[in-house]
DNA sequence: AAGTAGCC
DNA sequence: TCGC
């Protein structure tokens, strides 16, 4: 266990590799019912260089005319999210302790030279929740700041089976990834490999 | 600016 | 490559 800051908590290798490959066997089914989708920035329409989908009750995605919001249904199918895995929901409870379950599992998807600008996770009514990430396949240097876009940053590694929980102040903290490590030793697991170098799975409650 | 480029 |  390391603390990155004031409430994030970074557990390594939270997930053993047979933990890992049941998670991915079950991210795999979500995904073959959910396809993955390219969000987009309000405004400018810019891709992102991620490609995601969700699974739970809301799902987090961007498009140009309406910006970043949750919604109950995929936007290209129109079908509901499917359910939060139940190996998900039990993470969930053993490394948040939060009495209610969370509302949105959003999938992103990282080819080697995808990256994640630093940003705030402000588009939730309940701040008061933590938030839960979980990885899978190539490690990446992630970066973690403070409550205000100046602040200084820290970078770390996030490697698969990796968790990381962000809680109290850190849950308003500016965070993205800087770039994915080379992945030759590190593959995702078969169920997800030729989708991309890593996977994380961010749980929130939203409402 | 949940992006990209450029420079140190 | 990293951090601005």
């Amino acid at each position: 266990m390391l603390e990155h800051g004031p409430g994030a908590i970074h557990y390594p290798r939270w997930l053993d590799a047979a933990a890992q490959e049941r998670l991915a066997f079950e991210i795999a089914a979500a995904i073959a019912r959910a396809p993955l989708f390219v969000s987009r920035l309000p405004k400018s329409g810019l891709p992102m260089s991620v490609r995601m989908t969700n699974c739970g009750p809301l799902g987090w995605m961007s498009d140009k005319d309406r910006g970043y919001r949750y919604e109950p249904a995929h936007p290209e199918t129109g079908t509901p999210w499917p359910p939060i895995p139940s190996m998900l929901l039990d993470a969930w409870a053993a490394l948040t302790g939060y009495p209610k379950p969370p509302e949105a599992c959003l999938i992103n998807v990282y080819s080697d030279n995808a990256k994640m600008g630093l940003h705030q996770d402000r588009d939730e009514s309940d701040f008061d929740a933590p938030i839960l990430s979980l990885s899978l396949g190539a490690d990446c240097r992630f970066r973690l700041g403070g409550q205000k876009r100046g602040d200084k940053t820290v970078a770390f590694t996030l490697s698969g089976g990796d968790a990381l929980v962000l809680s109290g102040p850190a849950r308003r903290f500016f965070h993205g990834v800087d770039r994915i490590l080379p992945s030759i030793l590190t593959p995702l697991p078969q169920q997800l490999a030729g989708l991309g170098a890593r996977v994380n799975l961010t749980l929130r409650r939203v409402t």
